[in-house]
This record gives C-alpha cells, structure tokens and sequence, in this order.
DNA sequence: CGCCAGGGCTACATGTCGTAGCAGTAGCGG
DNA sequence: CCGCTACTGCTACGACATGTAGCCCTGGCG
C-alpha cells in the first residue's frame, strides 16, 4: 500500500466511478452505465485488472460476480492528495493549502468545517 | 493548459524538482544532480520531452540551453489537487479537506495561516 | 443433455517513458 | 581559416500500461 495511487487509466476510472456511486455493482451493470459503450469482456478485463490492483474486490452472487470499491473514495482521493504532496512539496501540506487558498479554492465556511473536524479528530483519535 | 498534469514519468519528475531547485539549469547540470545516471542524450530528450509538455522553457546562452519552469511548483501542486478533486470528489473540494483532515494532513496552525491567506486573497484579488 | 449467461485468458494496437546512438552546427583554439 | 569539441535535435527501440475484444470454459435451467 505505497504505490496505491492513480494508476487508473481513463475507463479504469470511470468505472471506479460507477463502483463507488453503486456500492455494490455486477460487470454488465457497468457496461450499461458507462459513457463509452464497451464489450462485455472489456469491461470483465478493466474490472478484473481494477481487482489485480487493489481497488475492487468481488463476491460471487450464484454465477454473477458483485464488485465492491476496496478503499472508499475519499481514501483514494487523500491518498493521491499525499501523493502529490510528497511529489511536489516535499511533504509540505501548507504548500499545498496556500496554493489552494490562493486559487481561491478554500473559503473560510469550509476551514470552519475543518476546525471542528480536527477537534473531533482529537477527541476521538 | 487542462490536461496539464502529471503527465510526468519519474525521470521527467525528477528532472522538474531540479529545476525548480535551480531556477535556472542547464542539461548537464541537470544530468549531474540526477540521481540516476543517465546519458546526456536521454537528458536532452527527457528536458525537450518536458518543454514539449509546457513544463519547462529554456533560453540560449552562447551555445547553450538554459531552461526554467514555466510554472512555479505550487501552481502545478495545485493543479494536481485540482484535478484528483475533480477526479475522485465530482469537484468537491470539502470532500478532500476533510479527508486531509481525518488523515491528521492538517492542524490549527496550518488553519489559521489559510485563514489568514484568503483574507489576504479577498482583499487584494 | 444442450443452450445460454457469466467469467477467465490471451492477444493486439497504441501511447508513454526511459535510454541512447547518430548527425548537424556553431564557437574556440591553433 | 579550419578542424575539434560541445551541444543540440531526430529517430529508434524495448518495456510497460491501457483499451478493446475474441475465444473458450463452466455451471445451471429448460
């Protein structure tokens, strides 16, 4: 669990997607959901490859496979978060915050959110 | 510039921080500080491969190529968090924070320089 | 018992990335 | 003024990732 990061492809990710939103979802479920209309056995092999990589995993429903998400998708997106961090600022999260609050991608309703959070988080944790 | 991110393998990562460490560097220089040894040419090719990307740009000096980023690192730090947002939250940036923060990514002080940042960011911007 | 749904395996084309050889060119030293 | 050398660009190649799909196997139902 290090490299665990984005190594998700186009389709791959769209049908992380579909996963995440469904909870629980079979292969031909997919395929009708997707955008890009693809074969069966495409679908199978992104699925099946999703699993080699960790991030789905299956229950076997009579003949059916269910998929299921692993992580869940806020994990996956932290961890690509800490990614980037290590990769571009040297591990420094501020960095990454300020240039968030400097492209004005932060407002002070949502650090208030994170305040309490982080009070919880002590409390709990 | 939308697709500008993380198209960068690890060679070409690592050829970024250096110049972004530098500033201003050269091919060889940069094949100097590489961790990896490489070749010249592979430098030259991973260095033209990048400005080809928008990363990099470079001046002549004498018979030489000087390049420097064209982006700052937070900027492309903060694309990248941009795009994992879109990615993995359908654009919600709290999704991300809160994540950060159940991860213990975050604390009071880094808060309050944010909340200083996005006073700063209304009243100037 | 044969058919069909659902699944796995294997293949292939394309694109990226690391790596590098080879050729062109412009100064610098002789 | 000329050749050497320092630098550069171009092109190639192998490895690996990803999208796409064909073909075969298996188990349950009619």
């Amino acid at each position: 669990m290090d490299e665990a990061l984005p190594d998700l492809g186009e389709l791959e990710l769209e049908v992380m997607q579909l996963v995440w939103k469904a909870g629980e979802i079979t292969a031909d479920q997919v395929r009708e959901r997707l955008s890009r209309k693809s074969k069966e056995s495409t679908v199978r092999t992104v699925l099946r490859r999703l699993e080699g990589k960790g991030y789905v995993t299956h229950a076997v429903a009579g003949r059916t496979y269910v998929f299921r998400a692993v992580e869940a998708r806020q994990d996956v997106a932290t961890q690509a978060v800490k990614r980037i961090i290590a990769w571009f600022c040297n591990g420094s999260v501020e960095e990454i915050l300020v240039g968030m609050a400097d492209a004005r991608m932060l407002d002070p309703e949502t650090l208030k959110l994170l305040a309490k959070r982080i009070e919880t988080a002590k409390g709990s944790g």
